[in-house]
DNA sequence: GGGATGTGTGAAGAAAAATTCACAAAAGAG
DNA sequence: CTCTTTTGTGAATTTTTCTTCACACATCCC
């Protein structure tokens, strides 16, 4: 079952969504303040937290990075009352997944909730996959520029890809994009070769590294 | 140069956008409809593009995903003069960089701009760095173990590492510590191996990694 | 159809990484 | 000092990964 936190100060409207999520099925923990949300987060794991923006205490905005960088596969709504565009546009910057306007329906919560939990899914999916096999295969140049160029071009097809990085023997690429395939990083629809969400976040993780260890 | 594509209906805006950028010295294409623009995007590569959300024919909305698609690179800065909440929140949604609301002073364009064109340079860059010798050192299990184990225990010496791993052949764990040495993870202060900050990120980076991939 | 180009397989060989073994200097323990 | 444990080196071997090559089959263009 789906781990969804709920952070509100205001009393009535976190029990009502909790309510809510709870109807629908999901395992609902919630709190009143964004610090114990943040150690909840850091010990337990959620599949999507509910995030009010204005809180006594720390902010949703405050909160937000730090929840991005405790648990960067936990997918956050923000929940606001006083809608300005710059504060959505904000929120979605730090990497909010969706943004609600309170007053809203139930079913609005409930379809946002929904999206994301299936995204989720999704992405995890192909998980079978462990470190091993994901850090085996980005230790290669190779193929860490073949996701790299995926990633650029979007969807190519397999000559493209040859030509993309200069490399003649096209046997060579293939050996290595069957390897990236197999990790579930890059998959094939009809004769094109594209980037899986999986592969989206494992260039991530090589940047991450590359900034970290790059000082 | 960077290549920038301002597409906006709005003849006199469009003008002025394209000034502003490039007086900043950067490489401007301009169009007036959305499938103008997605041709050129098609044909040619840009590092950002400026797109008006309200147009006849095509509107931004539409033409988002498809840019989306057809150059995922490409950095998107969504521009509208009707600034609700929803808009921006969907534009997000479908993979915007980031949102302006007209009237803008050109200050604005220029910092979004500047601050999108930095992360792009930042991302073609990735995969390229040095992320090949760390990642070639961590794509070891028994590696990443040691790592493990040094930032639980703190700094221990050779043999108790062994005994911490139930390794029986001490000759083994050397020549892992060797690499992890040589890689800067590690370092020895007389008898005691720790890890170095170095170390602390690389393993962070792992753990990063697992979170993402695994559940 | 026929030739060019695109896509893919599997096996052999080369290269790199990991393991094992034989050995030895230093450090401690008695 | 002597015996044991700790810490280490380097070479031989095995295993894994990567590259190269030979070839097959499809697809596209004419």
């Amino acid at each position: 079952m789906e781990r969804i936190l709920v952070i509100d100060d205001d009393h009535d409207l976190r029990e009502s969504m909790v309510e809510i999520l709870q109807d629908a099925g999901y395992e609902i923990f919630a709190c009143e303040r964004a610090e114990a949300g943040l150690e909840l987060l850091a010990k337990q794991s959620f599949a999507l937290v509910l995030l009010d923006l204005v809180m006594p205490g720390m902010s949703g905005m405050e909160a937000l990075p730090r929840m991005r960088d405790l648990a960067p596969a936990t997918k956050v709504i923000m929940i606001t009352a006083f809608s300005t565009t710059e504060n959505a546009v904000m929120a979605m910057r730090q990497g909010a997944a969706d943004y609600l306007i309170k007053p809203f329906r139930g079913e609005e919560l409930l379809t946002a909730a929904r999206r994301l939990l299936e995204e989720a899914r999704f992405e995890k999916s192909g998980a079978a996959v462990d470190a091993d096999t994901a850090l085996g295969c980005l230790a290669n140049a190779m193929r860490r520029e073949i996701l790299l160029n995926l990633a650029q071009r979007g969807s190519q097809r397999f000559m493209d890809v040859c030509r993309e990085m200069g490399i003649a023997d096209h046997t060579k690429v293939n050996f290595h994009l069957k390897i990236l395939r197999e990790a579930g990083f890059v998959d094939q629809k009809g004769k094109n070769y594209q980037l899986t969400p999986r592969g989206h976040q494992a260039l991530d993780c090589v940047r991450y590294l590359a900034r970290r260890l790059g000082n």
